[in-house]
RNA sequence: GGUGGGGUGGCAGAGCGGUUGAAUGCGCAGGUUUCGAAAACCUGUAUGGCAGAAAUGCUAUCGCGAGUUCAAAUCUCGCCCCCACCGCCA
C-alpha cells in the first residue's frame, strides 16, 4: 500500500511503475476521490468541533436543537466520506509498488537478467533420468495414490524422500538458526487481512484456499504469517532488524497454472518449506544490505548441497506487486538440461508494513514504518528434484549430499534389483 | 462444545452519560542536585487524520462494529479475543 501523500506527490513515477509491471490503475480517479475526501473531511472537522464545544455542560434549549442540526448534517457527510473511503481504499491497495531504478525495465520473465552463475552443470555418461522417474523407480513416491487420495498434484513422498524432507528442511533451519535468525514455526491457517497486508492479495485471491465461511485461509507461505506477526506494533529502533527463520506448510492453488509441470513434483498444491523473513528500518541502503545477505544464505545453502544454481535479478514486468527489487534463484534440474525455480529474494519496501501497520520508533521519538524482506531458504519437495536429479548414478540410484548424511542416516539410496 | 470472569495509554490500575485523551502509581526520556552514582525534586512521555512552511490548531481513537443521546470510555445490541473451570481430543 502507498500513502496517498506519496501517490499525491508522485503520480508520473506511480503510472510509469503500473505501466511496467503489466498492471491496470487509475491514478486521476484516486486523486480526484482523493480530494473529495479531503473536503469533506474538514466539513466534518468544523461540524464536530462546534458540537464538542457544547458538550462540556447542560447545554440550553437552544443548544440542544442545534445539536439536532449538527447530526442531522454530520451524518449526512459521515456517510459520503464512508464510502469514498471504501472506493478510495479499493483502488490504492491495486496500485503496485514502484520498483528501484536499477531495476530492468521488462514485460516478462524474458527480461530477467542473469547476473550470478555458479558451479558447472555435471557431466552424466549415461543417459539422465527425471526426479519423476527415479522417484517411481526408487519407489520414493506415489503419485497415483497421491491423486486418488488428494486430488490433481496430490502426492505421497515414501521411503527415504519422506526422510530426505525432513533432513533438508531441518539442515537448513539449524545453518540459519546459526546465523543468529529467530526460528519459528507458523502457523497456516491465517486470517484474511495477513494476505491482504502482505499483498497476496487483492491480486492473487484465486491462488489461496479459503476454509468454509471462517475468516480462515491456508497460507502459500511463512512470509504471511511472519510479516504479520507484529502487526499493529510499534516497535524500538534498536532492536531492528528482526530476523526470522520460520518453517510452515504451505498451501497453493495455482489456478491457471493446469497445463504446467503437470508432471512430478515441481508444481504441487501443498508443501513446505523453510523462509527467511527480516522485519528492517525505513532504510533502502540497509534492505539492500539484507537483501544481499538473504540471498547469499540461500546460495550457500545451494553450494552446500554442491548444485549449481543461477541468480537473476527479476524485471518489472515479472517481479510482482508489492516488491521493489527481487532476485529468483535457480537450480540447476540435469533432466530439465536447465535451472529451475528454487528460491525467490524480495525487498518490499514499506508496502506490506503500511498495510499491517508495522512500525518502530525512532531515537527522536518519531515513528516510521519498518520495511520487509523475504526470501525462501528451502522448498521441498521441489528441492528434492534438484537433489535427486543431480546425484543420480549410472545405476539408477542416488547418493545423498554429504551435509544430509547424517540427518538421513544413510549415505545413498540404492537401486531396487 | 458448556459455565463463569474480563478486555482502558509501555505496564499496573481509576473512571461507568457532560472541559476525560483519559486520575494515580510504575516504567521511560530530559533537567536540577552530586566528584560520579543512587535517592529526591521538576518537566515531558499514545496513535491516526485534516489544515499549516513551521509553531500550532482542529478531529478521531478506551477490543471491533452498529445503535440510543444535543452529548458515550461510560447505556443497548452483535461480533472478536483473553483468563478460569468442566467436557472432548493429536
Amino acid at each position: 500500500m502507498l500513502s496517498l501523500d506519496f501517490i499525491r506527490a508522485n503520480k508520473e513515477k506511480i503510472i510509469a511503475a503500473a505501466k511496467n509491471k503489466n498492471r491496470k490503475i487509475d491514478i486521476d480517479k484516486i486523486l480526484l476521490l482523493d480530494d473529495e475526501r479531503r473536503e469533506l473531511i474538514q466539513k466534518i472537522q468544523v461540524l464536530r468541533e462546534e458540537r464538542n464545544k457544547t458538550s462540556h455542560g447542560r447545554p440550553d434549549e437552544k443548544t440542544i436543537q442545534r445539536g439536532k442540526e449538527i447530526k442531522e448534517e454530520l451524518k449526512k457527510f459521515e456517510e459520503s466520506l464512508s464510502s469514498i473511503l471504501i472506493e478510495l481504499d479499493t483502488l490504492v491497495s491495486f496500485v503496485p509498488n514502484v520498483p528501484l531504478d536499477e531495476v530492468p525495465i521488462g514485460k516478462d520473465e524474458s527480461g530477467n537478467v542473469e547476473v550470478k552463475k555458479w558451479g558447472e552443470p555435471k557431466k552424466f555418461d549415461f543417459e539422465v533420468k527425471s526426479h519423476l522417474d527415479l522417484g517411481l523407480s526408487l519407489d520414493l513416491f506415489d503419485l497415483e495414490r497421491g491423486s486418488k487420495v488428494s486430488g490433481f498434484r496430490g502426492y505421497f513422498l515414501k521411503n527415504q524422500a519422506a526422510q530426505l524432507q525432513f533432513a533438508i528442511l531441518f539442515y537448513v533451519f539449524q545453518k540459519l538458526v546459526a546465523k543468529g535468525y529467530v526460528p519459528m514455526i507458523a502457523p497456516s491457517i491465517v486470517k484474511g487481512f495477513t494476505l491482504f497486508g502482505t499483498a497476496q492479495f487483492p491480486w492473487g485471491e484465486q491462488e489461496v484456499y479459503k476454509l468454509n465461511d471462517e475468516d480462515a485461509y491456508l497460507s502459500g507461505t511463512a512470509e504471511v504469517p511472519i510479516t504479520s506477526y507484529y502487526s499493529g506494533e510499534i516497535l524500538n529502533e534498536k532492536d531492528l532488524p528482526k530476523k526470522f527463520v520460520a518453517f510452515s506448510p504451505c498451501f497453493r492453488r495455482e489456478a491457471g497454472s493446469y497445463g504446467k509441470d503437470v508432471k512430478g513434483l515441481y508444481r504441487v498444491h501443498e508443501f513446505w518449506k523453510v523462509e527467511q523473513v527480516i522485519i528492517a528500518k525505513n532504510d533502502i541502503k540497509e534492505s539492500k544490505k539484507l537483501h544481499e545477505e538473504l540471498q547469499r544464505n540461500t546460495e550457500e545453502i545451494m553450494e552446500d548441497l554442491k548444485i549449481p544454481y543461477r541468480r537473476l535479478l527479476m524485471c518489472t514486468g515479472d517481479m510482482g506487486e508489492p516488491q521493489v527489487y527481487k532476485y529468483d534463484t535457480e537450480i540447476w534440474m540435469p533432466y530439465r538440461n536447465g535451472y529451475g525455480e528454487i528460491a525467490s529474494n524480495s525487498i518490499m519496501g514499506d508496502f506490506q508494513t503500511r498495510r499491517l501497520k508495522i512500525k518502530y520508533r525512532k531515537k527522536d521519538g518519531t515513528t516510521e514504518y519498518c520495511y520487509s524482506l523475504n526470501d525462501t531458504a528451502i522448498p521441498s519437495p521441489r528441492i528434492l528434484i534438484a537433489i535427486l536429479e543431480n546425484y543420480q548414478q549410472k545405476d539408477g540410484g542416488i547418493k545423498i549430499p554429504e551435509v544430509l548424511k547424517s540427518l538421513v542416516g544413510f549415505k545413498e539410496i540404492k537401486a531396487l534389483a
